[in-house]
DNA sequence: ATGTGTGCAAAGCATTTGCAGCCAG
DNA sequence: CTGGCTGCAAATGCTTTGCACACAT
């Protein structure tokens, strides 16, 4: 299950510094791809293919909006998460750099600072010689309201 | 996204402590039902529905597959796991509890003893308040190989 | 006898693939 | 002007839903 190309990121705050990560890269600097990044430049979560399509002026196709999401993510521009079922959800590479958390009690999301979990990160890996990220899927436990009424 | 009813397990190793189970609470012990338990119990690894359906025999229904291993869940006597995509994996509550860790680089999946990440699952409950469970969806993270080849 | 469970058909949702035409370079 | 990119259409994979008939109780 791989699907998980893991680009080093690229993170860019403006449009144009998008466009020249694009053009850089011999691609075309094209009016949907504009679009895509725009929605995600002034999105504070991560949002699903089928979102970004639609919030887009003028809508884009889904499909062709899934390639060009797969194209920005191989540049490192953008990456996904995929929290709990429904659909993937994207978000443009950030230098404030966070995993995911999911409470699967009442499915809430919290962004994570990974630096928080290192200390668990080396024990883990320690134990079964694994070395966890919580990027592309989340750490998935129960919150402690769950808890409390479990 | 919660989904996950994760009924107190009620681990069985024989058809006949199964059956027992279904009729305890008050539902019919059928062919079908019986054929699933029979192939969960022969089955070393986790199976997708499909593979349950095809394997029994004769092979059953795909869509009544999923309604009676919802049931056998919500008895308990049966759970399922993520790996990565990919259909969902269903297994029979086995008292050898254990949860999964899987490598995003090779696809790769380990069944972990839990109490290896016992010490990780303290120190991550006490950074951010979620105490994290590898049944349902599994530890992702990268092996040994993986990471050196990167 | 009664209603729970069965198989078949069809729909649903996320995602991928194919292809004719369009527009960025 | 040419090929990378677009939108539309259709297919795929997993799972759910609806419904008429069958069988466990």
């Amino acid at each position: 299950m791989p699907e998980s190309p893991q680009r080093t990121a690229r993170a860019v705050t403006s449009l144009a510094e998008a466009e020249s990560v694009l053009r850089e890269d011999g691609g075309r600097v094209s009016t949907a791809r504009r679009a895509i990044l725009t929605v995600l430049l002034r999105s504070d979560g991560p949002l699903s293919a089928d979102e970004i399509a639609a919030t887009a002026a003028p809508p884009l196709d889904v499909p062709a909006t899934y390639r060009n999401l797969e194209h920005l993510e191989r540049l490192g521009l953008v990456g996904h998460v995929h929290l709990g079922h429904g659909p993937g959800l994207y978000e443009l590479a950030s230098d404030d750099d966070h995993e995911y958390a999911l409470c699967e009690g009442c499915g809430t999301a919290v962004a994570v600072n990974p630096k928080d979990l290192d200390s668990a990160r080396r024990s883990i890996e320690r134990a079964i010689d694994i070395r966890p990220s919580f990027r592309h899927f989340p750490l998935v436990g129960l919150c402690a309201d769950c808890r409390a009424s479990a």
